[in-house]
RNA sequence: GGAGACAUAGCUCAGCCGGGAUGAGCGUUCGCCUCACACGCGAAAGGUCACGAGUUCGAUCCUCGUUGUCUCCACCA
């Protein structure tokens, strides 16, 4: 056993720490017949990413309940790994090579992809050792990647299959199209953003009679691209338009009035011009009306021109020459049309609009929907088993309210779009034949076309969603499609932990992925924790510059402060806010629990110390040795509920309070008094209750209660011992009780002391007056602490206040009362005036107490249990009373 | 537009199945360097549990409504 320092300083064991349980192989997990496998798998953070608080928060809860289930003796294992995330790290390696002057296309997709590998060879580990610091026990040997060549064939595998099934398809659909990251991106992908705009009310000619028909809408520069004009099939206000035309403006173009649902009577005048290239609503409405798709858009968001209509395709969309508007922005030639249309008098008002415009969550340029040809996924056949997991229990939200959340959006989600128009990613599997258009679908190239035997083949430029092999997280990595002994041993997984934020993006997609592929479930469980903000509870984002680097709390107060502090005072589910005192109060935790065990240690490195539980156990020992034993019980169950908060806030409370604050003071006079034949029994109860809260404590701060324990035990690791149970051999209720009310004295002489300004150093004698033998006894027992505990010269205990001087003050609980013989200091008056206070607090007591027992609907109704409570508490207040009422009069 | 969350001590938040608000951290006041810890010890002050109604013997906790704040979802032309 070697002296601890007196502060804790956290960096310097850390470090060493992580390297020994590394080193150890503690944070390896093997397929184990013997043991019951706890599984979690790591939700990936990105290749681009640096730890943040919103990882912090997310691998602190997962560490926890790893190292929890492993102490249970539970074969733990914690899958870590590294997302691709394709866009983010294409749009930052496309960044620094801007910076050199280089472009895609001048280096081409190979010379790019191999950038990119480099790009990642060097940043890609900084998140893995920035997750070491914060202690999680990851089994890092099993360390895997969206692309690496076990995922990748994953991804394959899935696709072929789906594909096979016809649950994945290629088409000319409307898709979310950003313009500036130029691909396509999912519904999930898009970020709706309040923008102020404008309400533009144009009029359209009708050509068979004439008259003007008046329509608004908020994008007028997508008018050249109007193939019709929708009107309600029940608008009266329209029935004669029925079969009519309107002349498109600027392009004197005749298009017909169609009738469609999608037209709203109630909303502005209930006409709707209909561009099917350019809105989703549209493009659904030119489907039922067969109408011909104009595009007068350039993937990079300008008008088209001349140049552009060869990309026309036959029978699907036809490319606009837009004339003297090709080549401007959409805004520029939004202004420019506009002018034009109020020159020709078809602009009648314009009026200020607040709308919720669609932007890209990656670069947040507004969306721009297209008609393109991509990849979908089928989502109504997986999404119907998905949803029956969950209602059916076989999967749970932890909080229970995320359900909600992830049926709205797994019953509303329509087909994903998954092929994106980027080069870092999993290539899609397609191959077309340049000879006979026949397009083939296969994990591995195909020599020749099967149809017409031609080798012309290209396989599709495209790459998938990062979503697409993120959903296969939890079975790729354990090895499927390989029927893997650890895929057979360690999935299903258990516990998912992630954010709320992602419900929609990726746990959705592993439920449906998991069911669809592996046919069983990917988890049995979602934890879903809130969002850490900043003190005035903003999101911490790059932009506002409000973030707070976990390494940086990390380095000044500690991996464990850090990680205590986001649990702590937190429900589950709920966003918190970050502030750096209570991070220094959790540091100053560490510290207690540090000394306390430095105390500990001191005294016991100068005795000997029983093995077993020693015959001769005080009360107070038999007390906190029940109190932890309940400790135990509670914390686990906590555990057991993932209400991680509150299992940590109990052991809190237990080790500051009744352990440091009460039971080692308590214990004190034993230890420093050498001929005391119980002291061995006090430092056999003060190492074994310190253990067991280290180890309750361990799972939160694993560093400090690693450095205690093993200096305390000479055991190996604290991370290989065992979760205490609970114990029928220590639970004491009496002695629980008994030790209770000895406290209540010592707070009452303690609070009597203070009232009366006596120095701490003046000591006095304490009379303890109590008629029932019982009460009696169990201050003889206590004698010792309580002495020291309300400083006192001396303890007499007594039957009755014989003798006892009668200007001594004086104080009175439930079941003694208590003189001190400080007459010197004793202000009559001020003695009455406390005690006639005392009094009046006692007799509200009893007045409350007497409303409810006679209230003979309560006494007919309220459980037995509760009135015997009531009935019990109201004696208590009743001899009180009269014990005040005795001193009172004594004065 | 739909859904959800939150409104409890000066601040940030806990509060499990309805039964005296048992609260915690920080802050504040008073007293202490008491031989583990001043990153500490002891004592205290501070709350009509947002508002209104209902159910109940009894509601901070259940139901409904109101107000305020926040979040997610949604194709609002």
């Amino acid at each position: 056993m070697k002296e601890l320092q007196k502060t804790y300083e956290p960096k310097e064991i850390e470090e060493k720490l992580y390297k020994r349980w590394e080193e150890k192989g503690y944070f390896r997990a093997h397929v184990n017949p013997e043991k019951t496998p706890y599984t979690i798998v790591m939700p990936p953070p990105n290749i681009t990413g640096q730890l943040h608080m919103g990882h912090a928060i997310d691998n602190t809860l997962q560490d926890i309940l790893i190292r929890w289930k492993r102490m249970q003796g539970y074969e733990a294992l914690w899958q870590p790994g590294t997302d691709h995330a394709s866009i983010a790290t294409e749009a930052r390696v496309v960044e620094t090579m801007r910076k050199e002057g280089i472009t895609k296309e001048m280096i081409g997709r190979e010379g790019f992809l191999e950038r990119a590998w480099a790009w990642r060879e060097k940043y890609g580990s900084t998140i893995v050792s920035q997750l070491k610091k914060l202690g999680s026990s990851c089994d890092w040997e099993r360390e895997r990647f969206t692309m690496d060549e076990g995922c990748s064939d994953a991804v394959k595998e899935v696709f072929v299959r789906l594909y096979n099934k016809d649950l994945i398809y290629r088409g000319s659909r409307m898709v979310n199209w950003c313009p500036t990251c130029r691909t396509s991106i999912s519904d999930a992908e898009v970020e709706y953003e309040e923008q102020d705009s404008f309400f533009y009310h144009l009029l359209y000619p009708v050509k068979e009679t004439g008259e003007m028909l008046e329509l608004a809408t908020t994008r007028p520069e997508t008018m050249l691209g109007d193939t019709a004009v929708a009107i309600n099939p029940d608008d009266e206000r329209y029935m004669h338009l029925h079969g009519c035309h309107v002349i498109l403006p600027l392009l004197n173009k005749e298009i017909p009035i169609v009738l469609d649902e999608h037209a709203d009577k109630e909303k502005g005048t209930g006409v709707v011009k209909i561009t099917p290239a350019h809105d989703p609503n549209d493009f659904e409405v030119g489907m039922r009306h067969d109408l011909p798709r104009v595009r007068v858009m350039t993937y990079d968001g300008h008008m088209t021109g001349a140049e552009n209509v060869e990309e026309s395709v036959e029978g699907e969309v036809e490319v606009l020459d837009c004339g003297k508007y090709a080549g401007m922005t959409a805004l520029d030639a939004r202004a420019e049309i506009l002018k034009d249309l109020e020159a020709g008098g078809y602009l009648k008002k314009v009026e200020p609009l607040k709308h919720e415009v669609g932007t890209c969550y990656r670069c947040h340029s507004t969306i721009e929907p297209m008609i393109s040809k991509q990849w979908f996924v089928r989502m109504k056949p997986l999404a119907e088993p998905a949803i029956k997991a969950v209602t059916d229990g076989r999967i749970r939200f932890v909080p229970d309210r995320f359900t909600k959340t992830y049926l709205n959006w797994m019953n509303n989600t329509r087909d994903w779009c998954i092929s994106r128009q980027l080069w870092w990613g999993h290539q899609i599997p397609a191959w077309y034949c340049e000879d006979c258009g026949e397009t083939i679908v296969a994990k591995e190239a195909p020599a020749v076309c099967p149809k017409c035997g031609s080798t012309h083949l290209t396989q599709d430029p495209d790459t998938l969603d990062t979503w697409f092999s993120s959903a296969l997280w939890p079975f790729s990595t354990l090895g499927w499609p390989e029927e893997t002994e650890d895929l057979r041993y360690f999935y299903p997984t258990n516990t998912l932990v992630t954010g709320y934020d992602i419900i929609g993006f990726w746990v959705s997609r592993m439920i449906f992925s998991g069911l669809a592929y592996t046919g069983d479930i990917p988890f049995d469980t979602v934890y879903i924790h809130g969002l850490v903000r900043d003190s005035q509870g903003r999101k911490m984002s790059k932009s506002l510059g409000n973030g707070i680097d976990p390494l940086e709390v990390i380095d000044q107060y500690g991996a464990d402060a850090l990680r205590m502090m986001l649990l702590t005072g937190n429900a589950p589910g709920n966003d918190m806010r970050f502030y750096y005192e209570r991070v220094e109060s959790c540091r100053n935790f560490a510290n207690k629990i540090w000394n306390a065990a430095r105390f500990i240690m001191m005294n016991i490195e100068k005795a000997e110390i029983p093995e077993a539980m020693p015959e001769n156990l005080t009360q107070a020992d038999r007390w906190i040795l029940s109190r932890m034993n309940t400790l135990v019980r509670d914390v686990t169950e906590n555990m057991d509920k993932f209400e991680l908060g509150i299992a940590l806030g109990k052991t809190y409370d237990f080790a500051w309070d009744e352990f440091c604050d009460w039971y080692i003071e308590m214990v004190k006079p034993r230890l420093y008094n050498d001929t005391d034949e119980t002291k061995s029994a006090a430092l056999w109860t003060l190492q074994t209750v310190l253990k067991n809260v280290l180890k309750l404590l361990h799972p939160f701060i694993p560093f400090v209660t690693e450095e205690i324990y093993t200096n305390l035990s000479g055991e190996e690791s604290i991370m290989i011992s065992s979760w205490p149970v609970y114990s029928e051999e220590l639970h004491f209720a009496e002695d629980e009780r008994d030790v209770e009310i000895l406290k209540e004295a010592v707070r009452k002489v303690r609070a009597l002391r203070t009232d009366m300004n006596v120095a701490p150093s003046r000591k006095a004698a304490v009379y303890v007056v109590s008629g029932d033998p019982d009460i009696r006894r169990i201050f003889e027992h206590g004698k010792n602490f309580f002495a020291t505990l309300s400083y006192a010269s001396e303890v007499f205990i007594r039957e009755d206040r014989e003798g006892i001087d009668s200007k001594a003050v004086s104080a009175v609980t439930a079941d003694v009362t208590l003189y001190i013989p400080l007459s010197d200091l004793v202000d009559v008056e001020k003695e009455r005036e406390r005690l006639t206070k005392e009094k009046e607090r006692l007799m509200n007591e009893l007045r409350r107490s007497d409303a409810m027992l006679t209230n003979e609907k309560f006494l007919a109704k309220a459980p037995e249990a509760k009135i015997k409570e009531e009935q019990d508490k109201r004696a208590g207040y009743e001899v009180m009373l009269r014990q005040v009422e005795e001193r009172l009069s004594a004065l």
